[in-house]
RNA sequence: GCCAGCGUAGCUCAGGGGCAGAGCAGCGGUUUCGUAAACCGCCGGUCGUCGGUUCGAUUCCGACCGCUGGCUCCA
């Protein structure tokens, strides 16, 4: 696979917005432009125009831009005084912006064709070099990004060097949409949303909610043996809880409006954080019982803007794999290095090697000192160069109330998601204060840790899902075992391998349709059922089993002894 | 929330100011031996909701709800 950055691509790519530039100033002539910049993956241009774009006007622009591309007309570039730049931008609101913020005196403007623009460039030397390319979507962008100003439509495009490489771009895309949680989601039968009930809630069906259940057991098997601890609360509380932990101040957004129960005002938690503290300062703690760790698999209900909903990745009922830590400061770097490990493997048994490590200092706006700041990240410094673990610092990232490190995780697809996230929080053991007593027999404030390793289970599952593309391992598939009899006359046969099987611990179904062992076979493979146990005669006969894998491999004759075996091997290598 | 598009059977979708359509799924029957769809029949709908225009609205208009792609914001 050709390099997907690189100055030449970046050329190529901005060349071809700068193309596409020119094909909307030809079919709208009175367009004002924004800007029109590469991105990951292409490239888009914003425009201010007289009317929408619909998808056909795509295809007009894709013509246009293809006779400009074989005009093989020179990309020309030149400098000019600000001044002269103001006269030759004078109908372009948006370009006098960006000039009136530029600080040199001579500006860099380019043209090919008819088209000239502000532009620092580079570009590829003529039209003709961009040849591979296509238009993609058009969506509304508010201008430079605020919602307080015009919002304009941008066009997303791609370009690449080879009509190959385009051509796999664009098959990339597809398997994107193949593996679509949300397709994959009704498909497998693993959960709904419903316009009735609301937007943004989600409805695990009986296989989404058993693979839910083996995650959330693997989840709590794992934390028990690191010596974490389970809790529960309740959903709601008193507002005066969410007062005095600062939501209601700084999470109100976020938040649903209050119920009244017997003239109280309680809300639903968006946060599990103060409950456990009500635990931890249920009674006074010793210096001698830290570290606490107590997680919960919490769910919460925070406001989002309708716009933002997506599937099962962002939605306003989710569950959290929360949990807090409460230590002492010399216990943090340890405790850190804890969180990072389990997190690491974690998602390693769920077929995630590639991470990104991020590292968030203090923002403007925060709280506590400077100095506690500065311990708690070097901290964090220390605890990820102690695992030998590469990161980058996205400085001023942090939460307002500590640093965190964020871990962002690559699915087969190579997208990143983003993934476990440990911060450390100077605000709520000092409004609540949370204390221990030391060995001085003074109150010392404890130092509180937040950190999810999923992150929700929901937005998790939307990822596994589409990591997966739906074909979970065999230890999370909901159905393992598909039990296909040729004819009527090998029910029985399969009927009682079937009980056998499940006696074994496995999870089988058998396909008793009135259907050719071809339908049964196809239906078997779309619902991505690992093993297919397919039994005729030959088989009742002899007693055996004949297997095939969802990859279409054909194991005949085995006992059934042997595909327990095969099977085992499978789930404890959690393939 | 904003911009654009969309909402017709369980699913995927066609249609269009005057009788509501297909394929798949479901149900019934016939059939059923070798690795991704046997055959026949039947059932299935307040055309997202509410309001307006009209003799007549699923179709046109408006509001709302929901979905999709983005923007802004986040687990």
């Amino acid at each position: 696979m050709t390099q997907e950055t690189g100055p030449d691509l970046q050329a190529l790519r901005h060349s071809a917005s700068h193309i596409m530039a020119e094909a909307v100033q030809a079919l709208f002539p009175g367009a004002k432009f924004g800007i029109g910049p590469t991105i990951e993956s292409g490239f888009y241009y914003d425009f201010d125009l007289p009317r929408s774009l619909t998808q056909e006007d795509l295809a007009a622009l894709e013509a246009k831009m293809a006779a400009a591309i074989a005009a093989n007309l020179p990309f020309e570039h030149w400098t000019l005084p600000k001044e002269e730049a103001r006269a030759l931008f004078a109908g372009q609101p948006y370009k006098l912006e960006l000039l009136a913020e530029l600080p040199d005196e001579r500006v860099s403007i380019y043209r090919q064709g008819a088209f000239t623009d502000l532009c620092r460039g580079p570009h590829v030397a003529s039209t003709g070099q961009v040849r591979a390319f296509k238009l993609l979507s058009v969506a509304g962008a508010y201008w430079r990004g605020d919602e307080k100003r015009p919002m304009l439509q941008r066009i997303y495009g791609t370009a690449f060097p080879t009509g190959q490489e385009l051509e796999d771009h664009l098959a990339r895309l597809a398997e994107a949409e193949r593996r679509d949680h949300r397709r994959l989601g009704q498909e497998l039968e693993l959960f709904s949303l419903h316009e009735e009930a609301g937007a943004g809630l989600v409805f695990w069906h009986p296989k989404g909610a058993l693979v839910r259940h083996l995650i959330e057991t693997f989840w709590k098997e794992e934390h028990l043996k690191r010596g974490y601890q389970l809790v529960y609360i309740p959903h709601i509380s008193r507002a005066e809880l969410w007062q005095k932990s600062g939501h209601l101040e700084f999470y109100k957004d976020s938040m649903y409006s209050p119920m009244e129960v017997d003239g109280q005002d309680y809300l639903i938690k968006p946060m599990n954080c103060p409950g456990h503290i009500l635990i931890y300062k249920s009674r006074l703690r010793s210096y001698r019982e830290l570290p606490l760790r107590w997680a919960e698999l919490g769910t919460v209900y925070r406001y989002e803007r309708s716009g933002v909903l997506h599937g099962l990745t962002r939605v306003r009922g989710f569950t959290q794999d929360d949990a807090h830590i409460f230590c002492r400061p010399d216990q943090l770097e340890a405790e850190v290095v804890g969180v990072l490990e389990l997190a690491r493997y974690m998602l390693q048994t769920f077929g995630f090697s590639e991470f990104q490590v991020l590292l968030s200092t203090r923002p403007e706006k925060y709280t506590g000192t400077l100095e506690v700041w500065e311990t708690a990240t070097a901290v964090l410094r220390r605890a990820l160069e102690r695992l030998g673990q590469p990161y980058e610092v996205d400085p001023g990232e942090g939460v307002f109330y500590g640093p965190k490190i964020d871990i962002k995780l690559q699915d087969a697809l190579g997208r990143t998601w983003q993934g476990p996230t440990t911060q450390v929080d100077f605000n709520l053991p000092e409004r609540f204060d949370v204390n221990y007593i030391g060995e001085d027999g003074r109150e010392h404030r404890a130092v509180m840790v937040h950190r999810t390793v999923l992150g929700s289970l929901e937005r998790f599952m939307g990822c596994l899902i589409e990591h997966y593309a739906g074909a979970f391992p065999l230890w999370l598939a909901p159905v393992q075992v598909a039990l296909i009899p040729i004819a009527d006359r090998h029910l029985d046969y399969a009927r009682a391998l079937a009980a056998r099987l499940r006696e074994a611990g496995l999870r089988v179904e058998v396909n008793e349709d009135k259907s050719r062992m071809q339908a049964k076979i196809r239906e078997a493979q779309n619902q991505k059922i690992p093993f297919m146990l397919i039994l005729g005669d030959s088989e009742v006969a002899a007693s055996s089993i004949t297997v095939r894998r969802r990859s279409g491999e054909n194991l005949p004759g085995l006992t059934l002894e042997s595909f327990l075996k095969l099977a085992q091997e499978d789930l404890a290598a959690r393939r």
